[in-house]
DNA sequence: GATTCAAAAATTGCATGCACAATATTGTCC
DNA sequence: GGACAATATTGTGCATGCAATTTTTGAATC
């Protein structure tokens, strides 16, 4: 209940895409229309409404009358994107250095301050939603809502392969002591070492994914 | 007739999109969805996926139960764009200096030098048309279809925009100097000169706009 | 003349139904 | 037994209708 301000459609999207982002609706399952509306209590209009809004972030793969099906990422596309969200995160970093306010750099370096104590504690899921934290500390500090934005929807489109992302041992360290480079070159003003130090960070993000995890995806279509 | 392959819904979308960026359905206008069904010929339903897709690229402003509006776009959203446009071209440029291919980069260096001509001539029309291909050597250059793809929706989003943009005396061969440097960086390999040109190159077509054109927004709502 | 409020009109959100395209199934021939 | 064609079935694309919300209109009041 609460706000019944959002319409079906929306509500609908939101639901669906948190469906696929916690994984329980695979990769290639088919999202029948009516098999949806039927689920969630609707008719299929605001259905086919959520479907279209969802293929454009990319989460569902929507074939002209052949219906929806949750989008496949083949390995090389996911590298694609990685790339992408790590060109996008470094970009954010390299405005921040630019342009965050005194007020978001002590955020900034309080909440580095705190993952400090959950790294020594090995607190994983404490350190996890830090970590979400402090990279949109750099989507709002770009100063610049539209590239936040795109950022923030590429995080979206990734969140599916990314769930073990801190089980790798040593990893939580090494996460810690590479946002402070980001931080301190955002904190100094240097804008490319801020841009470099976020990429080199993303990076080593994604090649802890490929060591690590094995996508959904993966299971159908690798090499 | 010719290709009945796309859905009503797509070729919607594709005609509104035109409409709105050649500037006959100017910032501000109310895009009724009875009306637009009748001027099309179709019913409201594919009108309403139709908006809901040009939404998503910001071209259109969709207010739930409140209808939809061509975007209106304040000069401080168009900074706002202009920024963003110019980190992710940027970005594709460095990419592109990475990545691209030997005929890439050939092409890159004939193109380049065919608008040597052009400049030349004072040939506006084809300086802008080549213009636009040159730029979207580096979308394609970078090799990473998603970037890609988010720049050039930036790009479709800012066209109504830039009309103008070639108009101002002399713009024509200080463009052409800045592709210049552009491309010796992306033919030499030089990643972070080439982010560094191409971010310095569209700062100026954004000056440029700001010194010359009059947006269809900035009639209602400049400051 | 401006402001407030209520009723009317307009417009969106959603449900439902039908036609056609895509897919699955069955049957026939080789 | 396998390939292919005809048929049945499923599911999408689109049209239409109704209910609810928003906007407009008009009068009454300050």
């Amino acid at each position: 209940m609460a706000d019944e301000r959002q319409t079906r459609t929306e509500k609908l999207a939101g639901e669906i895409a948190d469906a696929i982002i916690n994984g329980s609706l695979e990769p290639g399952t088919r999202l029948d229309e009516h098999m949806l509306a039927a689920r969630y209590g609707t008719s299929r209009t605001p259905v086919r409404e959520a479907l279209r809004k969802l293929a454009t972030t990319g989460l569902i793969e929507l074939r002209p009358r052949r219906g929806a099906i949750v989008a496949e990422v083949t390995s090389q596309q996911l590298e694609t994107l990685f790339v992408a969200m790590g060109e996008l995160e470094a970009t954010c970093a390299r405005l921040s250095a630019l342009s965050m306010t005194p007020i978001e750099r002590r955020r900034l370096g309080a909440l580095y301050d705190s993952m400090a104590d959950m790294v020594a504690r090995d607190d994983v899921e404490a350190y996890a939603a830090a970590n979400s934290n402090f990279h949109t500390l750099f989507y709002a500090g770009s100063h610049n809502p539209v590239l936040a934005e795109m950022t923030a929807t590429l995080r979206r489109r990734l969140a599916p392969f990314r769930h073990a992302q801190f089980r790798a041992p040593g990893r939580l360290a090494l996460s810690h002591a590479e946002h402070g480079a980001v931080m301190r070159a955002v904190l100094t003003g240097d804008a490319s070492a801020a841009h470099a130090a976020m990429l080199h960070h993303v990076s080593l993000v994604e090649d802890a994914f490929e060591q690590l995890a094995t996508p959904p995806a993966a299971r159908w279509q690798a090499n």
